[in-house]
DNA sequence: TCCAAAATTAGAATAATTCTAAATATATTA
DNA sequence: TAATATATTTAGAATTATTCTAATTTTGGA
């Protein structure tokens, strides 16, 4: 595994806070200064392919990078937040209604986090 | 709701086929010449906003608008097909362990579809 | 040390989507 | 009905996220 390959999956693994290639890209910046966008890119395609990380898509914002522990997700609808959440395995369950082989399953809950919720009680005054 | 607005909301309640935007545009685009890319974009939005549709995130793949029924999908890691499948309902036993509100939720299962499934075992032989 | 393979860089290219401003169409009201 | 306001659509530029290509650099053996 390459230079940057590691350093990008110790970020994700390290962090919950779901990030985008180009906050990878930041925060390794600081450290790596000759790191370029393209070669994190790259790296997370490879580690992805080699499903080390996932991917979870949020409507119409980038990609975010996770690590592969089996958990859920809480989306905000208003700003697109997102926090893990540990949700017992559903696989068995689901399977049970399945011919398909269940590799994996992504689960997200939509919900109002609780600083949007805040603002539009506030703006309802 | 507009005029265009109405024949897109059309098509996707009647297909189960989960469409791209392009795709949208391409089939409307055959009995109305005029239209055109962005007008569907604007109205699927509207639409989106309004709660008529929703929309399905596929890593890497366009967005696909689809029905606001209740409903599942079946997601192929190798092609990106998408299917529909109406699981029951997780509502109940998902906000017995949440605090926050669940307006929705989206559960995507990743499997490999029969076609995917029968060309890996032929490169096999 | 020399070579081959792998990794990285730089920057152009692409794809999806949004934005802006002008043009049209529709509805409203005097 | 004419005049005006409002909403919709168009055209095409702009933006964003991501991928691609080719050149360059690094790394790990023979």
């Amino acid at each position: 595994m390459s230079k940057y390959a590691e350093q990008i999956l110790n970020l994700i693994q390290s962090s919950r806070e779901h990030l985008t290639a180009e906050q990878i890209y930041f925060r390794l910046k600081q450290s790596c200064p000759k790191l370029v966008l393209a070669t994190v890119y790259n790296n997370l395609n490879q580690l992805h392919r080699q499903n080390r990380i996932r991917k979870i898509s949020v409507e119409g914002r980038p990609e975010r990078y996770d690590r592969t522990d089996r958990h859920d997700h809480l989306v905000c609808v208003r700003c697109g937040r997102l926090s893990g959440l540990r949700l017992p395995d559903l696989t068995a369950q689901l399977q049970a209604q399945l011919s398909e082989e269940i590799l994996s399953y992504d689960l997200k809950i939509n919900c109002i986090c609780p600083d949007c919720m805040t603002k539009e009680t506030e703006n309802q005054l």
